[in-house]
DNA sequence: ATGCCACCATAGATATTCTATGGGAGCGAG
DNA sequence: CTCGCTCCCATAGAATATCTATGGTGGCAT
């Protein structure tokens, strides 16, 4: 009925930006998913279909680790810290985002 | 043996760059990623598993059409341009382009 | 008590890209 | 002339990421 955006994120960016989350604070998924939209002026609508398994296999790979606590609103919520490994891979990440976009912006004949 | 860059393309970019290279004139597949790894200053580099299907895709969906002819060194080629169809899809592709790479932008904390 | 919202989770579909492989044909070197 | 190199096309199959859809729990306000 609405206007539906059906934007999907550039395939390979979601860790990057939820890496970049987390760079200052623990959150929680829900959190880092309103983070984006919010941060992004509502352009970056991450779906949880997305999110929660890129969370987990980001776990798996020792980039985040996570514990459980309260959120804001009191509720049980399950945050994400960067771990050491994390912190390398945002970095690494980030660089290649930078070319990249740089690359891409250089044959659509942007300024660079 | 040499240092691979292994640097996987951008999902979702790769049909905006094949439009973009064939807004000027009309070119052969092998060509167009000669000309992307040029423009892009060798940073991408688009393998042709990646290439061929990607081009009949759009063929399929009318935003190019094709042609067989004579490459610029004598061999058998099939030379690709965009259709109208294309023109409007490289526009839109252009514009969301533009849009996410300065959300991403805005999140990882760049110049806007 | 009811309903809404915050929050987590997973299965299955979809789409794109890569790896790997194969083949034909022009051209220059020997 | 034939050998090897590069140009050029093509496809199958694997790998991976994201989305759609769905379901569930439990605060909190009404």
């Amino acid at each position: 009925m609405a206007s539906e955006k059906k934007t999907s994120l550039l395939q390979g960016s979601l860790d990057m930006l939820i890496l970049q989350s987390l760079r200052k604070e623990s959150r929680h998924g829900y959190s880092i998913a309103k983070y984006l939209k919010k941060v992004s002026e509502d352009f970056l609508q991450v779906e949880e279909g997305s999110l929660y398994p890129a969370l987990h296999r980001m776990e798996r790979r020792g980039w985040i680790t996570s514990f459980w606590g309260a959120s804001e609103s009191n509720r049980r919520a399950k945050f994400y810290e960067l771990s050491p490994e994390g912190k390398r891979q945002l970095k690494t990440e980030t660089e290649a985002w930078k070319q990249m976009s740089q690359a891409i912006d250089r044959v659509m004949g942007f300024q660079t």
